[in-house]
DNA sequence: TTACAAGTTAGAGTTAACTCTAAGTCAACT
DNA sequence: AGTTGACTTAGAGTTAACTCTAACTTGTAA
């Protein structure tokens, strides 16, 4: 799959596939013949979880590090695996944080509609 | 109050707080004779709340933009509400695709303590 | 009164994550 | 065969949100 049809699949500007694959989070792309990038259906998964990962708040720093390790083959697995776990844990911390800052918000909100701001 | 304490008691560093009044964010810090800062409780709930605004992903402009709209006056203050419903709204939707994006992890750590992952 | 900690300013530097530019090569269609 | 659009690289520029520096003034405790 050539760059376009890629980006378009990721949701991610070529610029930044190019980006990504210069600062070692996305590796093993090959190329075709004239040197052009072809991706793959495991070049799609990989993006997808670095997005999921992105997402929920991770530094591309951390997921380079996970990207690595992945890379270093199966005696790895447990590293990455807990890597993953700690990851949920400030994932569900945040979760907590942000339903106590709605709620916060909703009382704030509830003011001005009582007329109790100005 | 002075720098110090206030710089403790909201968080931020001092340098972030005469940042933050740089760029508007924090008006009307009143000083005392000799020119230092004298910070008001009224000041440490207005930081307080752009703390929560922030955590909820709100950019600094937006933030900037409420207390531009709170320095005019009674008559923006339903602008004020319909922002603050606003970013209620997008803070729901970002709660429901981090749940999302919690399951999604639980799932393929699960993989990896069934040793599907390699 | 003498240290030294804390305050002041304007402006420069940093970091993360892109985003773009220039200058060129390659591919697909008419 | 020519044009148009997509691809390549190295490296520069951008944006948000700080964070620090330099040079100086002020406040406080011994």
């Amino acid at each position: 799959m050539n760059m376009k049809d890629f980006s378009n699949i990721v949701g991610l500007s070529p610029h930044t596939l190019r980006y990504y694959e210069k600062i070692g989070l996305l590796k093993n792309v090959h190329r075709n013949t004239s040197g052009h990038r072809a991706y793959t259906n495991r070049n799609i998964e990989w993006v997808s979880f670095v997005n999921r990962l992105k997402e929920t708040g991770m530094p591309l720093a951390n997921i380079i590090e996970y990207a690595t390790l992945r890379e270093l083959g199966s005696n790895t697995v447990l590293e990455r695996q807990m890597l993953l776990e700690q990851h949920q844990e400030s994932l569900k911390i945040h979760i907590q944080q942000q339903q106590k800052h709605l709620a916060a918000l909703a009382h704030k909100i509830s003011q001005y509609k009582e007329g109790k701001v100005s």
